[in-house]
DNA sequence: GATGAATGAGGATTCATTCAT
DNA sequence: CATGAATGAATCCTCATTCAT
């Protein structure tokens, strides 16, 4: 064994470097850090492997983002908070129902963050908030507060054109977020409260939840 | 110098210390360290915070568990793990319809677990289980298994006296642990995944949801 | 596993007790701190291993000696340091040539010191002494210099007598230490300086040394 | 709060510290550590205090070294392991008797080894091995092994060429093995078990001892 | 005398962050 | 712009020693 070999050739397990591109881009380490806050938790992962991942040196990391905490708002940015404005955009362009509106809007869900890495993001906002106020408040102002006035505004939109009959607008809105909390939860977290891998299909799940929460809205012999 | 010049006389002097002692300590620690293990998570907790808020010095939390992990193990089966004996012999004295020993053991894992401090060790293995491999095992072992067969149990009894009609077990049993993990997450974590405070009525819930699960598992026809 | 599995029942690796003698002495704690201090070293040793072996407590073993490095200065009294005013009065007593003085003393260190576990004493001496001065001070004075002075002694004894002629009296006593040294280094912790275990003989080895010591110090057509 | 907003317009503020740097640290600790390994113990020595003697931060010694046992194992290679294959090469130049071939090694060693710093290391191994098995275990492999293929690899050129009669390899190894660690012992640690100061003259003992093994080794009216 | 529960100083190692180049 | 060498705060755990019983 040679001295070479005793010697720490580089910090242990920073992964393989992809090719580094010449023009390492904010994207790329928003990217990376996803994946790797998603798979091994955000206090768990180390600055340096997600440089390493997004093919850049540490340096280069804190040179776009102030500290570890700011690059997860941006991730959340990124990956969801940033998008409210296009799907707000989307809904006042929305013509059908507010049923369909509504079933729409958990499918939107599903398809755009709950069966994307994204969604991994709300598992980590639930495991590790905690332990990361900045981030949480972030997280709320940024992602819970505009998510919430989106459902009501669908709710209301109901309650306007005189398809729903809404007596507790927040408990309603809660009731649609819960079901997604929920998928996400079985999908990133609830193998270590689950024997065997019987998972649930999430489409059916969201078409039963829909179901229940309109069946409590809809005005009897309205419009479906 | 002789043998005998080596062999003390009298304790030396007197120094400033001393304290009082019991035999209660563990139960204090593992007191001490559910509550601050749930307040501010596992990993984030200092070993020695959890021995001064029991009254002790850091050393004597070590006297008495090996290490921080071994005092999770503790902690969960001082508070969930240990109890199975005495909740299987409970379900063996259980007397009345299979409908209502599932609703019984809804409501009394809420009144026993849900609604105590020890919710929140669910809440702990769902955040930080990823990062402790060894806790995670434990709660598999001790916790996930006897749960997961103490409610096939209750199936198993419902076929058994021709009361319900199962078609698939663990999806059955399933269905009965999302209600309370989800309980569990609406008390402990969601607050970072919903605006106000309207919280959800755990009893209501609970009801609710053994009804739904109910449905799907009477047998028409038969007793209630 | 039940709680009290995860409650340390007693300090890790404290030994299997002896049976508890009504009344532990001393001696027991002597005889136990050699074989432990030997074994693994006196820094490696446990205060409370050393108490476990004599079969009793931890703070019986601080009743007796002042601390661990009193209780090192003890056992160094109790195999070696104490055993100097029986030697010397031994060697009051010798009548034969001091050739064979010589000789004899050699071969004595051997049986009574050398061949025993009180060569571990050396051994530690040389290993550990750096990090107690305290130890090595009582050492200084407890065995090297008597023992120098009774190998000085001897060799005096031939000059006076006749039968040596020593120019330079401590590299003499030197040699002699030296052969011991070389033994002791030799049983105890060459071990990691040597492939093999082809063992030294020792008995021929200090025949063989004797004789050279010897061949450098009669006089020539003197008296053997 | 936008994405833009998250990336980081310029470095916040200038704190007070900075340092020089360079890429001949690793060296800079090694001697560090050889010196204070020796000075101290292994055990007892600090890798903070490596680090503040190599002018470096204790952060700084752990990006080059694994562990402290690492930093040791590389004290090893960089003193003594790494420089069989330099040996080896001049032994196989070597071109005298065989005779003057194990004088010639015996006198390397000393100078090269045994003179130096790098003596402290078997001293070392010798003092702490015990309670470092991972590097007994290198210091075996690395050292012991190669050493004594050196050693037999004279013994039996000496056989090959008619010069000597071997009976016992391993024996004759041994015995040139013990010449060098009694030159260590006494001049690192002995000074425990030895009274004054008059030190050994090592180049003579090498001189006599080469002299007693060789004379144990020369085949009758060979070539000398 | 004995006990053993309690103490707390001491040290290796990690990793976010800085900054000279 | 990018780098990566350097920093040092933070924390778990051990074990000699004390002292109330």
């Amino acid at each position: 064994m040679s001295l070479s070999k005793l010697i720490r050739a580089r910090p242990d397990d920073a992964s393989p470097k992809r090719e580094r591109r010449k023009e390492a881009r904010p994207g790329e380490l928003l990217d990376a850090a996803l994946d790797l806050f998603v798979e091994k938790g955000f206090a768990a992962t180390r600055a340096e492997e997600v440089a390493a991942r997004a093919g850049v040196s540490k340096g280069t990391l804190f040179l776009y983002f102030q500290s570890k905490e700011e690059l997860f708002k941006a991730v959340i940015s990124e990956n969801i908070a940033g998008r409210f404005t296009e799907w707000n955009a989307e809904f006042d362009a929305f013509d059908g129902s507010s049923a369909d509106m509504l079933r729409y809007a958990m499918n939107m869900w599903w398809e755009r963050i709950g069966a994307t890495r994204a969604s991994g993001i709300t598992k980590l906002i639930i495991s590790e908030a905690h332990n990361f106020p900045d981030v949480t408040a972030y997280y709320q102002s940024e992602v819970i507060q505009p998510g919430h006035a989106l459902i009501r505004r669908i709710l209301q939109r109901g309650v306007d054109r005189g398809e729903f009959a809404v007596t507790d607008m927040d408990h309603a809105a809660y009731s649609v977020i819960a079901a997604m909390v929920f998928l996400v939860m079985s999908k990133h977290s609830m193998g270590a409260c689950v024997p065997a891998g019987q998972a649930l299909d999430p489409r059916r799940y969201i078409d039963s939840q829909a179901a229940i929460i309109l069946g409590g809205l809809l005005v009897r012999g309205g419009k479906k």
